[in-house]
DNA sequence: TCTTGACTTCGAGCGCACTCGAAGGGGAAG
DNA sequence: CTTCCCCTTCGAGTGCGCTCGAAGTCAAGA
């Protein structure tokens, strides 16, 4: 029977800790997930979508803070799309300033490594 | 006369507290500032412009422990060129990495915007 | 002269996001 | 049955990067 993964595999399929898991259903991050007969979580399909969207939303800046109150606004049902959908591009143009900062302060670190070119040249 | 800034108007110019200015020399990562008659910190053009790589350096990730090392390695002279530019090319290759990391999520967050503009439209 | 406000040092405290450890239970393999 | 490992909860600890507060000094403006 495949009743879905244990908290030690889901971990290792998203990429977080099983401490991480825990925590992230713990603080409202993630549905409860269902149990096993002996009370172990099993992730699912769902559960696992789940948390690959938001590892995304972590590696690109959001709060666990925001990413609760998107979690809550999941759970309220389709009535929450537009807020949900105001969320994510609330948080689309955080991450394009976010790359955008990067690639003006990529210029100056390209600058600083041809400073230090030349004074490699000029030692010679 | 214009012996240069006091800790609070290079604060302002540089957008770091005045706690965090006086943190970041006692961490290392700044030359002693030149003091006044009073003993108060007098920032000079030199001091602001390393001040604001510094904010460039931590804009773009880099962490205190690789500022500080970075700042050892200036202290120590011209004969450091070479490692700080390495230095510089490895905090760069990071920094690509990162804004291909947020393109890549960036994605996925356009997809759900597009699923919840559907689901609106199906509500209507 | 008095007040105001920015400066000084020092050490403690904070918010975030985990991360770890203790103490115990369950179930499959040998 | 024993060994093993993974699971459970709970609360405490960690690392980072500040951030704040206390207590005191100093200089310029009214």
């Amino acid at each position: 029977m495949n009743r879905g993964l244990t908290v030690g595999e889901a971990a290792a399929k998203v990429g977080l800790s099983t401490h991480t898991l825990r925590w992230y259903e713990q603080e409202g991050l993630v549905e409860p997930v269902n149990r096993d007969g002996a009370g172990r979580r099993r992730y699912e399909s769902g559960d696992l979508n789940w948390l690959i969207l938001l590892t995304r939303l972590r590696t690109t800046g959001m709060s666990v803070r925001d990413m609760r109150r998107y979690a809550e606004l999941a759970r309220l049902g389709p009535q929450t799309v537009s807020e949900r959908r105001r969320l994510f591009e609330e948080h689309k143009e955080r991450v394009l300033e976010r790359i955008a900062d990067l690639q003006r302060d990529l210029e100056a670190i390209n600058v600083k490594i041809e400073i230090y070119r030349q004074m490699e040249q000029d030692q010679r």
